[in-house]
RNA sequence: UAAGUAAAUCGGAUAGUCGCAGGUACCUAUUACUUGGAUACCUGAGGAAAGUCGGAGCUCCACAGGGCAGGGUGCUGGAUAACGUCCAGUGGGGGUGACCCUAAGGAAAGUGCCACAGAAACAAACCGCCUGGCACUCAGUGUGCUGCGAAUAUGUAUAUUCGCAGCACACUGAGUGCCAGGUAAGGGUGGAAAGGUGAGGUAAGAGCUCACCAGCGCUUAGGUGACUAAGCGGCUCGGUAAACCCCACCUGGAGCAAGACCAAAUAGGGAAACAAUGAAGUGGCCCGCUUCGUUUCCGGGUUAGGUCGCUAGAGAUGUCAGGCAACUGGCAUCCCAGAUAGAUGACUAUCUAAAACAGAACUCCGCUUAUAGAUUUGCUUACCUC
């Protein structure tokens, strides 16, 4: 988990990101990039009820946040994220999302 | 050993690295409170956290008050803060048994319904059985009349007797039809047909009488009670209340986005209408209570911000005492999640077969539903051995 400083809070934050970030999606997961300029990124993860139970929503949003945690002195521009993770995700690895973030960073221009 | 039955427990573990939330201690930066950072230690999802079905605490609406309506519960006793929950029993049903299931008050307060079938579904005569009357047919018997024949008597005619045939009447029996009545034993229909079986009885039948059984009522005994047992009585009364209804008991509404505080803001205006027998709070209606001008339009403005509520409680564990038990009380020890876009994760190694259902959101007690697998205990029924 990321502390509290690395997190997107709001809900109003939430929607001026959907409505002004970059889109880019992946094989797992799809992902909103607005620049923002400050000292670091901050990150936001959502698992719909499409997912499935409460138990399957968790555990796929904690791997992707371990994904963040692991991968986050990687990136060299710093911007607000929105993670949504496709129904895919929920039973795909570690090791797979990582790559697949990766990717989706690369192709934003983050890493 | 196998099958079953009832209950209880667990529901991945261990080690390492990195990481998150809360608390405590200490250091440090900014410091009026405060806030941020570092380090160490401790704690950190479930048996159902789920469905939100029942109940309660808590909060606001009046200190939640009265009546009507509506709703809920429904064998008895107990437990509990309370319940539609639990425990112990009673009645009924199922099982060889351990055991399981059971919305289980009232149908002589009233109303409704009982499809189809059937004569009839609430107090019933379709068929059948029996009795009586009338009509007709047949058979038999008796009497009378007529005819014929025979015998006897005497006076070639009459009388008497007998037989046969026909007619009429009466009686008896059988059959058919109609009418009046008695019958609920039998038939058929149905989930259900007015207690059941047997014997007596009768014109035929019937609780009409008797015995046993079932039902109802009463008495006595036992039990706090549901009820049970024994005896007696009169002889019998459909089902349905998860149909209305009656009876007894319970029941105000909304819910932590409750609600309280802080910041910011609801500003200040214009026009029209109605009005103290008014309007709102008040979300079933009336009363009562509280507050007071209310409503509409024009124009202007607009945060789901922060803190509390928020976890020490009908609390957990152990033990002792009471109780068949649910449960209650005493003592000792302990503090055991409190997030706010939402904390439990990732990777590696080992262990068996490589794990099911599933994530707290104010709290608690229950119920219901989902659940791979593992373990333990009591009991029952079979089989084997001694």
């Amino acid at each position: 988990m990321l502390s509290r400083k690395f997190r997107i809070s709001k809900k109003k934050e939430y929607k001026k990101i959907y409505k002004n970030g970059r889109r880019v999606s992946g094989k797992f997961i799809i992902v909103f990039v607005m620049r923002n300029f400050s000292k670091n990124s901050r990150f936001g993860v959502v698992t719909s009820r499409k997912l499935g139970n409460a138990v399957k929503r968790n555990r796929t949003r904690r791997k992707l946040r371990a994904v963040i945690r692991q991968n986050m002195e990687r990136m060299k521009n710093y911007a607000d994220v929105v993670i949504v993770a496709k129904k895919s995700a929920v039973d795909a690895d570690f090791y797979l999302l990582e790559k697949d973030f990766l990717f989706v960073m690369r192709k934003a221009g983050l890493c």
